[in-house]
DNA sequence: CTCCTATATTACAACGTTGTATCAGGGATT
DNA sequence: AATCCCTGATACAACGTTGTAATATAGGAG
């Protein structure tokens, strides 16, 4: 079927052995001879195979990124801009999807589906510290996000703690000083939540600005809806607040929405910052202020440490990286291009 | 490092070629050969090598899905469906992003990396039907989606003109008569927006409405932003409308979003239906009637004809196969859950 | 007790590639 | 002019697996 070197050799009049130096750009080649080799690749299309060159190399040119669903927007986002770091540096991606599913997550780690990349990113969601000594993988690994700490692996990560404080002092500079905050998690410390809230209080803190639990919602699901329902239930209560910081930019979304719907003006009276620089904040009405944590560093770091992982397994020891963020701000908070509603004109 | 079924072989006492003979299921093995075997295997851990098989079979077990980008949810929710499906028979799934730009399209299809993998899930948005001709892919390849018609390939596709159809009936059939477009391509016939449109002028047509162009919106881009523009060009333009029929979710959130804000109740005032079931519809406020076009039939079924083509590549003629749909009715025509908005308390 | 068949195991080759070792030729050095 | 070295090409083996063909063992019939 396919073209092989020994044809490729037989109609160039070469041994094989030439035209895999040929191809492997080896130094001893004449050029009268390259060039009568490639001229036979080109006349049979020939293409190098994979399987063969794998097996003979111990490398498959592939990664594997393991996430808990594509359907959620950060993780479809990351996935993006994993693929598009792994294409620049010619490598494939391959997907595997958790779930977040404790068991998956593990069941992925052994996988012999694995042995098709040389390396993982792994993104765990439901594996927690007390699972560290199981987050090990048959080829290197590099982890993303929050919840494992101990082990030893590389590991990289966005400044949870830093980028909410920043976040939160976007919104202090813009004389806001009661800020609502929807999305924290009871009681946790490591996760993203947990980190998140750390930040916002630093900030806090930092101006003297007392903590106050009454503008703060918890809860333990992050979909646009919560968000809404949150706010319903801030609004409710009856508590005063000029700022809404969303755990990330779903909910801010839908904290957003509700705002607008019970009557307020975003960002004049309630302005409204989210978390993850989603690509939908660009869209929305208005356009919505939120951090971008780093998610196209965050891809290309992971794969040039997961890169020198592959090529020297014990090599230095395993790096805890955190990327840079940034503020976006944008109409939320800004204000600045607000779109007059037109009253309505009948049905 | 890994073992392999020598050392197996020399652990349990056999010919390496009988362990190859347990692992594959051969029928001539002797039960306590299997199991000291099998033993053999558990202690030292052994894994086939996925190259080696591969290069020797001529399958990788894995699958290749190209698409414009991850960062469109309609695509990451594609791909989320790909992947479980291919999980579920024991493929890995390997995403390549074209940006939905022609060039890089034609590149997929003749990269050399299709070869990590036995086939291809291509859905394709630049490359036009004067590139029929060149769609054509060294493995085995099924089409996603519309715009190339011709040529000799698999094709699995959604029922856009009948789901269209469906979907403005829904409209209709709650008694409204005045339904607004928002999204149409101007001049397009072939493609989800051409057909789409032509579902919506049969469904008129069948009830003996006219067809009014003042309430149908044009636009080229689908996002949440385009969505809200053309809401308020419609109501800029003071037609009359009781309905709206969002090419895309997205297109119809952000015209729902704009409608509210202009202080029309939905469904109430003015009904709201969306296309695709993106995951996000379900938690919108209110939650918003969309089709299903069939996602997760059209993963399965792309991924079954795929398989059958890879086993009998010059089997049956290339099929086209159009997905069963569903009107997914919700809160933005049923209006079953409106929440009642909270009067503002302060800020 | 021998022959034959069915069963169980083995030996060998092949998939297509690349690394190592080898070998032939030509120019520079002695 | 003979030796040496470097260039350019080749032969061979190996990566780990599976299919095919061959062989050894056991059980039943003649």
């Amino acid at each position: 079927m396919a073209a092989t070197l020994h044809d490729v050799a037989r109609v160039a009049g070469v041994s094989f052995k030439t035209v895999s130096n040929v191809i492997n750009n080896h130094p001893h080649v004449r050029p009268v001879t390259r060039s009568k080799v490639e001229a036979a690749i080109a006349e049979l299309g020939y293409r190098p195979n994979l399987a063969a060159r794998s097996l003979r190399s111990g490398h498959t040119g592939a990664i594997t990124l393991a996430v808990p669903q594509l359907k959620l927007p950060y993780f479809a986002e990351l996935a993006d801009a994993v693929i598009a770091a792994a294409e620049a540096r010619g490598l494939v991606v391959l997907i595997e999807q958790t779930g977040g599913n404790r068991e998956r997550e593990l069941e992925v780690l052994s996988s012999p589906r694995l042995q098709m990349s040389d390396g993982l990113l792994f993104s765990p969601l439901g594996l927690g510290e007390e699972d560290a000594a199981l987050v090990k993988s048959e080829v290197p690994m590099v982890l993303l996000g929050e919840r494992i700490f101990s082990g030893d692996c590389d590991h990289v990560t966005m400044q949870n703690v830093a980028a909410a404080r920043a976040a939160t002092d976007h919104l202090l500079d813009l004389g806001r000083n009661r800020i609502a905050v929807v999305g924290a998690h009871d009681g946790e410390v490591i996760g993203s939540a947990g980190l998140r809230l750390r930040g916002y209080r630093e900030a806090l803190a930092a101006r003297g600005i007392a903590y106050d639990d009454s503008i703060v919602a918890y809860m333990w699901s992050w979909h646009r809806s919560n968000g809404a329902a949150a706010m319903r239930e801030l609004l409710a209560r009856g508590v005063t607040f000029d700022a809404v910081f969303g755990m990330n930019d779903t909910l801010a979304q839908g904290a957003m929405r509700v705002l607008q719907q019970a009557g307020y003006r975003v960002p004049e009276d309630v302005a409204v910052i989210g978390f993850d620089d989603l690509d939908e904040t660009r869209y929305s009405l208005p356009t919505l202020s939120t951090v971008d944590p780093g998610r196209v560093e965050i891809a290309e770091t992971a794969i040039r440490v997961l890169l020198e992982r592959i090529m020297h397994p014990d090599g230095s020891a395993p790096q805890e990286i955190e990327t840079t963020f940034k503020v976006v701000a944008r109409e939320s908070t800004l204000g600045q291009a607000t779109v007059p509603a037109h009253p309505p004109s009948g049905s």
